[in-house]
DNA sequence: AAGACGGGGGA
DNA sequence: TCCCCAGTCTT
């Protein structure tokens, strides 16, 4: 069923393509090891256009790894506010130290070294050493296992970690002597920017299309075949915001599990009361509802406003933050995006 | 093999 | 609404 011989074929018009259709992004104009390696951890599930304005001022703020492995964690998290599974630069950082301890401050161009390294899978080693290093590791993201699997017609569902390994394999000795960052990128280039998902392939300016199965089948939208979808879970919450002359009340979430080590509105599953057992204060008001849909749960939160004429000592684990704190400090999830503005503001 | 883990942009 | 994105880690 599958044709992989069609793959063969992709290399030459695909370079050409990519040399004359590539976008100019900034990991690509100086593709020094520790630039590609932020921008790929980053693109993670991510894409280009929202990784944009942080990558630019990580790489100000953090411009080499002994910076990143000496960073406070409260200025990471901040560079990271609102980008997404903050287990990411936990792990940057992590690994930073580990390339400090073990490797002098440098990344090793070594795949099995590299692909060791924390928040380093089977796809950003590829990434990196393919980008960075010009090794022909294949890098198999979205992207990739689309657009092969539309040129060889394979009908294997592309959650299957056996469809990985074969892009893997099939593609590793394809790549080009001397052009394996081109490729790798260029693969991911035309899935970005052609071969696009859902009903919106643009065959007629694919570089592939002379040998493309699913252009040939006339319903390249076809491939690839998806896994059925799950229902997400549904918590209902109240949060509170609570003002003091001290700023609002934050609380810490737990290490692990979702939103790892963030500070949040404090909050309470619905029935429950406020999580430090204060007495509601005269003229608490209800300031509406809101909902924020993660990738396995939704929220649904019903917010409430607290004014209390002066602050309160706090156990560990909880804060009042200013407009200050808020702008410098404290990370502050999307989650909470529908009540900041009720929050201090400078 | 299946879930957990964020958030946003486009159809 | 739903899809899905330059995925990885844990169970």
């Amino acid at each position: 069923m599958a044709d992989y011989s069609r793959l063969s074929r992709l290399p030459v018009p695909l370079l050409e393509w990519y040399r004359g259709n590539r976008r100019i992004l900034p990991w690509r104009e100086d593709p020094r090891p520790y630039r590609v390696w932020v921008s790929e951890i980053m693109l993670q599930q991510t894409r280009v256009e929202a990784v944009l304005p942080y990558y630019e001022r990580f790489l100000r703020e953090l411009p080499d790894i002994p910076a990143l492995a000496a960073a406070p964690e409260e200025q990471l998290l901040k560079l990271w506010e609102g980008l997404g599974y903050y287990s990411r630069v936990r792990n940057l950082q992590k690994a930073a130290r580990t390339v400090c301890e073990q490797y002098g401050g440098e990344l090793p161009g070594d795949y099995e070294a590299v692909k060791a390294l924390p928040g380093i899978g089977e796809y950003t080693a590829g990434a990196i050493c393919s980008i960075a290093f010009g090794l022909p590791t294949p890098a198999v993201d979205g992207n990739v296992l689309r657009v092969v699997c539309r040129i060889t017609g394979d009908e294997t569902p592309v959650d299957s970690p056996a469809l990985k390994r074969r892009c893997r394999e099939e593609l590793a000795p394809l790549y080009p002597e001397g052009a394996a960052g081109d490729f790798t990128q260029a693969l991911m280039e035309l899935g970005a920017m052609v071969c696009l998902p859902g009903g919106a392939p643009r065959c007629g300016e694919c570089p592939a299309r002379e040998f493309c199965a699913a252009c040939a089948s006339g319903d390249p939208e076809r491939l690839p075949v998806k896994p059925p979808k799950k229902p997400r879970r549904i918590e209902q919450r109240r949060v509170w915001v609570v003002l003091s002359p001290a700023g609002v009340l934050l609380h810490r979430r737990p290490g692990r599990g979702l939103l790892a080590g963030l500070w949040e509105l404090p909050g309470a599953p619905e029935g429950e009361g406020f999580p430090l057992g204060w007495e509601t204060p005269a003229g608490a008001e209800p300031i509406g509802t809101a909902r924020h849909i993660f990738s396995h749960v939704e929220w649904q939160m019903e917010g409430e406003l607290w004014r209390l004429p002066e602050a309160r000592e706090l156990p560990e684990g909880w804060r009042w933050a200013d407009a200050a704190a808020l702008a410098g400090e404290v990370a502050l999830p999307s989650a909470f995006q529908a009540f900041r503005g009720f929050l201090p503001k400078a």
